[in-house]
DNA sequence: AGCACGCCGACT
DNA sequence: GTCGGCGTGCTC
């Protein structure tokens, strides 16, 4: 008798875990992991579909109240059982649960159905529906009293949103529906065509003589039976995409399909237009701005075949293409390429997988490689191909690093040293531009008492308000605002001030400074409303302004060829943060920043002001060196045991009752203590998570490090079991982080 | 998500 | 007692 483990298709976490169902014996021979099938379940035995995520012999539920699985809904399972597969492996190896990892390697599918809006609408004129109120609450319906007074209230009601606040239970809508009382809408599901069909049809250029070779060492490696994933190592400006898209064409040639993936900030209408130009109708973009509905249509034509190259973030890498040629990861190094929510999954190791489990290629590209993938390449895991001549042999710019505390010294007590505003006066008088660059987050300043140095913090997170040009404090975490205070709210001082290091406050310095320059400004304030991102950009790749100031976001993606001067505001913003990644985090910064000067026909400038000036972040990439930056990081990260030289998984617990959350982590840290073996385990914490509480769920987190990835994925799945069988963490959500 | 079960207050 | 409503817990 064979058993197979099945998750039911109901998008609830009460049912978010395998039941295991006898297979009849005239499936036994057809069925297979991943397969849709089709199952009794609950009271009702109700019909329902079901993923096959396990077969085994061994029965772990009691035979004789075992059902047995229906039948197969076979139409559509091999890419999706594959797909689905990879669920499994992602469940596994980060930590999630099997129905997390299912949404986000299926997305959507019927659950855009079951998310078009339900709406509880009164069906009775007001009158008759008041008198239905008195008469209900004088017997005692007090459920449906209440919901027929807020529909009364308020028109209509969201199904779900009314079923939670309103405790609106199923049986109670259903007696209001059959009284005739109230009716339920199902609202049209609304989707918009992907409007990018105008495509400037971009002409093949011929590959230069060094990117044709890195081509032909691409496919050399590709042809052995044991091809490795390429890391392909190329400055700026070296024309990756050029190479991506040889190899696209060449999988299309053998009929197969590729996958892209950008940083979602890179997905410009230029990057796009790029891969429209190039393979026309038979390419597809996803992109946040996609509705759900659109994103289920993009999939559906990449599963029917209507698509054979998908560009995108991410989430991108789980389209559901049936013969999966290759997938090529761009800027490789991003940390939006890791997931923020369970499983915390990041896309290239899951790239790797996937291709492995479907005879695809992988190919990372970056200019400054991770860590974790140079030293993949340098240990012959994965192939390094170099890609080394900067297009067209432009010079790198001239770079000088400016040490704040000498500025200080000098009296010079402006954002801006010397060297920088000289330079940016020089480029205003001969007409070319100049980016401005401030690393931090995107953040506007944070707001402090000038007496006592209290600092204005949201109330229901463990973050500091950031204040806005329209007088507003507001929290970045959870949306709360509220007025710019009068006195400080703990000594009562009236001498409150921003901290002066946000893009406004620079925009400003510069305003008065450089009367006559029109400035531009790009951060999170700015680029809030759709469409104002490629504005601002446009508008400066246009000439409209001499001085872009912003964020991160500016040093990405684009080409400005009149841009000759790139100032970095202060390096140690980056490197300041408390993260073993911050000085690999500044120098790709940096490295970027730098290499958008001089990508014109004059040669570049760029100033870097920092109070780190000797810090090794910093001087590689003022001379764009990225293997002395790596060998100097290598043996810090050896030194203190940091990946890539031992593995880290994070134990991340929330709660709404703090002692609760405390006693929790600390059984927990008992536990590891006591289940780990022998020594090499280094367990930090527990402590409060970088930001402490959201949205007041507080947040606490253990550290574990390991050399050994398997002892770590071992102490998980023991976690695990822990978590489930004691109640007292029934209170607490617990998610896994592996690096 | 849906169904059964069991508790609770009002009425025969 | 008994009936109907509403919260709670379980579903292989």
């Amino acid at each position: 008798m064979i058993y197979a483990d099945i998750i039911v298709d109901i998008s609830h976490e009460k049912v978010d875990r395998s039941f295991q169902y006898k297979v009849p014996q005239e499936l036994e021979g057809n069925i297979r992991m991943g397969m849709v099938v089709s199952v009794p379940f609950g009271n009702g035995n109700h019909e329902r579909k079901g993923y096959v995520i396990g077969l085994s012999d061994q029965a772990k539920f009691d035979i004789q109240k075992m059902k047995a699985i229906s039948s197969l809904c076979s139409d559509e399972e091999t890419t999706e059982s594959r797909l689905i597969a990879l669920a499994a492996w992602m469940k596994e190896y980060y930590g999630s649960t099997m129905i997390q990892a299912l949404k986000t390697v299926l997305p959507v599918k019927e659950k855009v159905k079951a998310k078009e809006k339900r709406m509880i609408c009164l069906d009775v004129e007001r009158k008759k529906a008041e008198e239905a109120v008195e008469e209900l609450e004088k017997g005692r319906c007090r459920a449906r009293a209440r919901l027929l007074r807020a529909l009364l209230e308020q028109g209509s009601l969201d199904y779900t949103a009314a079923s939670k606040d309103l405790g609106a239970n199923a049986s109670v809508l259903r007696s209001l529906t059959e009284q005739g009382l109230v009716r339920i809408e199902h609202s049209e599901v609304y989707r918009m065509p992907a409007g990018l069909k105008e495509s400037a049809q971009e002409e093949r250029q011929e590959l230069s003589p060094i990117q044709q070779s890195c081509v032909e060492q691409i496919q050399e490696e590709w042809k052995s039976s044991k091809a490795r994933p390429v890391l392909l190592f190329g400055v700026t400006g070296s024309g990756k995409t050029q190479v991506y898209m040889e190899l696209i064409e060449q999988v299309m040639a053998e009929g197969k399909q590729a996958i892209v993936l950008i940083p979602e900030i890179a997905l410009t209408y230029q990057t796009v237009r790029r891969f429209y130009g190039r393979f026309g109708e038979k390419v597809s973009v996803l992109n946040s701005r996609l509705s759900q509905g659109e994103r289920y249509d993009q999939f559906k034509r990449a599963k029917r075949g209507e698509i054979q190259v998908m560009v995108g973030p991410r989430s991108a890498l789980f389209t559901p293409f049936s013969h999966l040629g290759l997938i090529i990861i761009d800027e490789e190094h991003e940390q939006t390429y890791k997931s923020e929510n369970s499983p915390r999954y990041h896309a290239r190791e899951t790239a790797v997988k996937r291709a492995s489990m479907e005879g695809a290629r992988v190919l990372l590209g970056s200019a400054t490689p991770s860590m974790e993938s140079f030293s993949r390449a340098r240990t012959g895991e994965y192939a390094l191909v170099k890609l080394e001549a900067r297009f067209g042999e432009r010079p790198l710019p001239d770079v000088s690093i400016i040490d704040l505390r000498e500025e200080l010294k000098a009296g010079n007590r402006s954002v801006l040293s010397r060297k920088l505003k000289d330079s940016i006066e020089e480029r205003l008088s001969l007409g070319e531009q100049t980016m401005l660059f401030l690393n931090r987050r995107g953040y506007a300043g944070f707001v402090s008492c000038r007496s006592c140095g209290h600092v204005m913090k949201c109330p229901h997170c463990d973050v500091s308000l950031s204040e806005h040009n329209n007088g507003k404090l507001i929290c970045h975490y959870c949306g709360y605002e509220q007025r710019r205070t009068e006195k400080c709210s703990e000594c009562g001082s009236p001498f409150i001030g921003g901290f002066k290091a946000g893009t406004q406050q620079i925009e400003q310095v510069l305003e008065k400074a450089f009367p006559q320059a029109r400035i531009l400004r790009m951060d999170y304030d700015t680029t809030r409303n759709k469409g104002s991102y490629e504005r601002i950009l446009s508008a400066f790749a246009e000439n409209e302004a001499d001085i872009l100031v912003g964020t991160q976001m500016i040093v990405k993606g684009h080409d400005f060829p009149r841009v000759t001067l790139v100032g970095v505001i202060a390096a140690d913003l980056s490197l300041n943060e408390a993260d073993y990644r911050c000085a690999e985090r500044t120098f790709q910064l940096l490295t970027q920043a730098v290499g958008r000067s001089g990508r014109g026909i004059r040669k570049g400038e760029a100033v870097i002001q920092t109070y780190h000036p000797e810090h090794y972040s910093i001087q590689a990439s003022a001379v764009q060196d990225y293997e002395a930056f790596y060998k100097e990081e290598e043996s810090y990260r050896a030194m203190m045991d940091y990946p890539p030289f031992a593995h880290m998984l994070s134990v991340l617990a929330f709660g709404e009752d703090e002692t609760l959350l405390e006693q929790g982590m600390s059984y927990i840290a008992k536990f590891i203590r006591r289940i780990s073996p022998g020594g090499g385990l280094h367990m930090i914490g527990p402590a409060d998570a970088a930001v402490g509480k959201v949205n007041d769920v507080y947040r606490k987190v253990i550290y574990l490090k390991h050399k050994d990835e398997k002892i770590l994925n071992a102490i998980k799945d023991k976690l695990e079991r822990y978590i489930e069988i004691n109640s007292g963490f029934r209170k607490l959500y617990i998610q896994f982080d592996f690096s």
